[in-house]
DNA sequence: CCCTCACATATTTTCGAAAATCGGTGAATT
DNA sequence: AATTCACCGATTTTCGAAAATATGTGAGGG
């Protein structure tokens, strides 16, 4: 049968895919209960092949499996995003470091190309290219293109997965704010910064860059995390003054 | 039925530990193709409870799924190694800097405790003790130990996979070497210096800790890796002279 | 009224048969 | 002789039924 399987080389592979799309798009939302009978109809595939593609999700921290209680996809937290934050930090800035040593010519060349093509991007987008899914790819291959010339094969998983965890927090703040702050101008700061092979500089700006970012969702979506005292209940202000 | 799950929730749980430390202990070799006929009698579990964890440990780069040709144990190489000695030392450096600072009277315990235990065992054991599986456990217990204070649960998870995908080399070499260096001292001084605070000695010493340690697995294991030129072709000294 | 236990229902986990795909062999063609 | 193609057995991948487990409900007792 020459059925779907998309880019994937399985089914389960494809179902894999779609998944963590789905979960970092906050589709499947933060703590959810995956129901099998629910995702057998979502994704048209059976049991089995569910909690394969289930199976590595948890590994990679999306979802959680919960003794024979099945799975919920992971929950958010403050103190899970500020975690992420710092390793993250550590991280891209060793990938970012190694990059700008061993970058070639084809390496600059890409990062040229990504910012262009994220800057033209946004500025046909205009105030709300945050929502844009395509944007959100083409930001994602930017910041890749910054690291991409980094010779350690593991270190580039290691931040591929983090960014995308990361991801899901921007993409739930992208949700409850009206605009996102004017990021051009940092990403044009580190894109000139590394090819100017000005290291300390690019190092620099890339964990403001990260630091920022991680701010700024804790700022304006910080009502939606379990952990964080609800420091402005907008809505709830119904009668009961008390507190 | 009151079945065999062992320590794990699920079967395909238990499957996974097993698994896992079959792979890290080489009775999986590197690169071996694993078939499922085998696969299912050795660890007695249908198909999709095999994929199931296959498809997690695939996640953890312990195998490799090759489209629709079945998995392989995650091969080895030079490459990799001292791709993963650098990231770890990246890691390990961090996490015990943490700990260090954050330790308090129960960490500086368990250190105690962990590393008396090693070594206690390692005299029992005489020369031969790293090929001891219990040795190996309690090594791994130490080392955990060391970092345990470290608030990141994100950085110790990522630590703890690297750690298992060193401990593969480690056990592989082990096989294959009439004795090992005594290290027992390198552990001390580790040890003694983080239970100072001296910061600044024990990241140096952990780092050389896991270079030399690397740096040991290629001298006495180097033979078995496809990508290092055959320094020494000990046995293959047969007839045929050309070359 | 609240708690406990037992039963019934809902949900997950496991299994092995069936479908799809791969890899190798050999015949037919250039 | 080399290349292509078609077939067949071996192997993997997918499916949904059946077993195992968890959850909800209500009766009985404290």
């Amino acid at each position: 049968m020459e059925d779907r399987k998309a880019g994937s080389e399985t089914r389960a592979g494809d179902v894999l895919q779609r998944m963590r799309l789905d979960i970092i798009n906050c589709v499947l939302k933060p703590g959810e209960k995956l129901r099998f009978e629910t995702l057998r109809t979502m994704y048209a595939v059976s049991f089995s092949t569910l909690r394969e593609a289930l199976s590595r999700l948890a590994a990679e921290n999306l979802v959680i499996a919960e003794g024979q209680r099945g799975f919920v996809v992971a929950p958010v937290s403050i103190a899970d995003l500020n975690d992420l934050t710092n390793v993250r930090v550590l991280i891209e800035r060793e990938a970012l470091s190694k990059s700008i040593r061993c970058g070639d010519d084809r390496w600059e060349g890409n990062i040229l190309a990504t910012y262009h093509r994220m800057d033209k991007l946004q500025q046909r987008l205009g105030r709300e290219y945050y929502l844009s899914e395509e944007w959100s790819a083409v930001h994602g291959e930017f910041h890749y293109a910054l690291v991409s010339a980094c010779t350690s094969p593991v270190l580039l998983e290691i931040r591929s997965k983090l960014f995308e965890r990361a991801h899901r927090y921007r993409r739930m703040s992208s949700q409850f704010r009206p605009y996102w702050r004017e990021k051009g101008a940092e990403h044009k700061m580190i894109v000139d910064a590394a090819l100017d092979r000005d290291e300390e500089n690019a190092l620099r700006l890339i964990e403001e860059h990260i630091r920022e970012t991680s701010e700024n969702v804790i700022e304006h979506a910080g009502h939606l995390f379990p952990d964080l005292k609800p420091v402005a209940p907008k809505r709830r202000r119904s009668l009961s003054a008390a507190e």
